[in-house]
RNA sequence: GGAGAGGUGGCCGAGUGGUUGAAGGCGCACGCCUGGAAAGCGUGUAUUCCGGGUGAACUGGAAUCGAGGGUUCGAAUCCCUCUCUCUCCGCCA
């Protein structure tokens, strides 16, 4: 949610920089500013009426103990009427806010000046790459092929416990799942992340706090009987923490990292293209959430990306690091790198990672704040996330790289997680 | 799941209809005191919104005592709903 002041005092800019994001804000700003002056002048109103009514109010309690009861009577008769008013402007005031506010959230994160205009995956810039392509030999097999063949998931099992898109990892699948976890969380504690385990389902202010509702409600699991709903990253829980807290600025910056599974509907977005562990309703992630002083938010962020880079460099996979344009930047985003690794089975680049500023759009809306030592006012702090990182496209990028004739591979880093050197049938 | 108790400011804790945004204490900040420190004394110490003021200091008003409604001229205090916590019993990994 973008700050109402900005909104106010620079309409043609917020206007003109939201198009980046292919967003047209030409009727949304005026309706916006228009809601929040009525909401100005309605309170305004109100606040004198609500002034008046506890003048008579204390005038009353004080004639009453001088036991002027005839006073205070015709004094009552007087409040009626504002009551009356002031009730009006009540509801008046209430709806306005509310329409304010549905209004407001419409309104994407307007995109930082480094964000190249376009609209789709194509105009994305490549920052930098790094690794190396395995030579396109012949008879690569695709993660999903190598799973079946050495028995490290199963697909159809997990179609029959749950449905497809849920898998079950088995033997040293699902041991270089543990592997990869534990990996991941004891790189970025060493990196200076605070590691904590949320809970995986969450309320609806806390869904509605990150931006999950109320527009991508289908995309989350809910459950019913208890109003609750499934992660679908752990951002939600983990930059919930954050909800309606005001933090010292000597508190900064706040790094936290958190495992969980994740879960995602992904509603009609099922082809060929997202086979075996391209796309999935529930996986794992690692991530990582910082809280940030605006001032040194994008030196946040790029600690993150070099962070990640680091991973993904220990597991040794071929990468490039992609700087997304305006249109495909999320609604919430200001910035975002995202890192693909090259899956040589398939001979396409999977994103395993989407490192994002935030800049003070999701702080606004979650009311996360901040003091400066010696100042009295609040201001809005800075939040930024990214996977590092989500496990199943790192699997099927290890399993096709590291694939050879008699068994599969595995990068120096992970060996001690894993306890074995290559995976064998 | 059953029964009971309770949610007040950073913390503890008073407060059952009238200058109570809230006593008192602790903590914290600043000042005085001191050679320095402790003790002591003094002052200050929530958030949001609207307005005045230079987007400072300061200042006027409104709202907030778990959340939302209601009663009343007036509610932290009374009523209703929800929610969370604690205790006992039951169940259970």
């Amino acid at each position: 949610m973008l700050p109402l002041k900005l909104i106010q005092e620079q309409p043609e800019w917020v206007i003109e920089r939201l198009k980046i994001k292919n967003f047209d804000a030409n009727d949304l700003i005026p309706k916006i500013i228009s809601l929040d002056n009525q909401r100005k002048s309605i309170q305004q109103q109100l606040d004198e009426l609500l002034a008046e009514l506890n003048r008579i109010s204390k005038e009353i309690g004080q004639l009453y103990q001088q036991g002027k009861t005839g006073e205070a009577n015709r004094a009552k008769e007087r409040t009626t009427e504002l009551k009356d008013q002031s009730r009006l402007l009540k509801e008046q005031h209430t709806r306005l806010e509310n329409d304010l506010q549905t209004h407001l959230i419409q309104l994407p994160n307007i995109p930082d000046e480094s964000v190249p205009p376009g609209h789709s995956a194509e105009e994305n810039q490549e920052v930098r790459t790094g690794g190396i392509i395995p030579d396109s030999i012949s008879g690569l097999l695709p993660h999903w092929e190598l799973a079946k063949q050495y028995q490290l998931i199963d697909f159809d099992l997990g179609s029959k416990l749950t449905g497809a898109g849920f898998p079950v990892y088995q033997q040293q699948g699902a041991h270089l799942q543990r592997a990869l976890i534990n990996f991941f969380l004891d790189e970025g504690i060493r990196a200076g992340y605070r590691e904590i385990q949320p809970p995986i389902v969450v309320n609806e202010d806390s869904a509605f706090a990150t931006g999950q509702l109320p527009d991508k409600e289908g995309q989350m699991y809910h459950l019913d009987v208890d109003d609750l709903y499934l992660i679908p990253t752990a951002e939600v829980p983990v930059t919930n923490i954050f909800r309606n807290e005001i933090l010292m600025a000597d508190q900064l910056p706040v790094k936290y990292i958190a495992y969980t599974p994740c879960f995602r509907r992904e509603a009609g977005s099922w082809g060929s293209h997202v086979r075996g562990l391209n796309r999935l309703h529930q996986f794992d992630k690692v991530e990582i959430v910082q809280v940030r002083h605006p001032d040194n938010s994008y030196q946040g962020l790029d600690e993150m990306v070099n962070y990640v880079e680091s991973l993904v460099k220990k597991l040794e996979l071929p990468y490039r690091i992609m700087r997304l344009c305006g249109g495909d930047l999320s609604f919430t985003s200001a910035l975002t790198y995202d890192f693909e690794v090259y899956s040589a089975g398939q001979g396409r680049w999977l994103e395993v990672s989407s490192v994002s500023n935030f800049e003070d759009f999701q702080a606004n809306r979650l009311k996360l704040r901040f003091k400066e030592q010696n100042e009295k006012r609040t201001k809005l702090a800075h939040t930024l996330n990214g996977s590092a990182l989500a496990l199943p496209r790192i699997v099927a990028a290890l399993l096709e790289n590291f694939q050879t004739q008699d068994g599969i591979n595995l990068p120096e880093a992970l060996k001690p997680y894993t306890g074995f050197d290559r995976i064998i049938s």
